[in-house]
DNA sequence: GCCATTCTACTAAACTCGTCGTAGTATTGG
DNA sequence: CCAATACTACGACGAGTTTAGTAGAATGGC
């Protein structure tokens, strides 16, 4: 794809994460909130959501597996799913990809876009906010 | 598509901005950039960060000129191309988008992620947060 | 006037994603 | 023991995305 913004990486990209796709990301909420999952557990939760088939989830959950973004335990019968990557790899992974793609790779920049949306207008996350800035600006300074 | 995270709509969706694809977004970045631009103007500048056709710029375009992405000028004979929706309308879309498909709606939940990337480590990026942090603390209170 | 260039439109191939049906195999309840 | 049940594997399909080739119209240089 000649139109990707040249992450910077240097050749033998064999071996690095993709970002997950929208329903991949459903599912992997799932992992993450209810821990190791069989289809059947996935697919129960998802169902609160919406009408969603059964072999769906499973068709999902296999090409995650052969994706290598989650890991199967086939010692029973029904399969035992989890995440290989944790939730803030994750995460990580598709805001530094979003800052990339969009922000110019300026996280200020993103920064600014989340306070003028007035969703986080809450005092309680602006005070989260400002704690976790001091936290990294007071322990920031790496030896 | 009953994956979706139940955004919470009330019919008539019809004229409700879907974000735009990889593609589109680089084209769109390429606009916002330079401003209204021909099919050559974008290409030529797309070919610098790689191959790419002529022709497949032109597709975009359309399609996104169908889609109402973007505005054309037909006035002359090589059409002129303008984004629909500014930057930050469209960033904070996306940033929209992230926190409620993989940070459970928390904005500040992001924020943390960002931060912990150390990608925006950088004493002016600091800087710059806490100033914006500041401003919507002052003027947060909406009249 | 004519030929090369430039532009748009049309067509379509290759690929991904999400969806599900069907088939086959293993487990279990009566 | 056998029928119902539950599970995985496989295949397929429709929609959307990205890529590009080709056709045909408009323009311009000489």
């Amino acid at each position: 794809m000649a139109l990707t913004v040249t992450d910077d990486w240097s050749m033998k990209n064999t071996n690095l994460p993709k970002r997950p796709t929208e329903a991949e990301l459903a599912i992997l909420n799932i992992l993450w909130q209810r821990g190791p999952c069989t289809v059947r557990d996935v697919h129960d939760e998802m169902s609160t959501r919406g009408r969603i088939g059964y072999t769906t989830i499973l068709k999902l959950l296999q090409i995650m597996h052969e994706k290598g973004i989650v890991l199967r335990d086939e010692s029973e019968r029904a399969h035992v799913y989890r995440p290989k990557r944790t939730q803030e790899q994750t995460r990580g992974q598709l805001v530094r990809d979003l800052v990339n793609r969009a922000f110019d790779g300026s996280a200020s920049q993103l920064m600014m876009s989340l306070l003028g949306t007035g969703k986080v207008a809450s005092p309680a996350e602006l005070a989260s906010i400002r704690q976790m800035l001091d936290e990294v600006d007071d322990g920031g300074a790496q030896p």
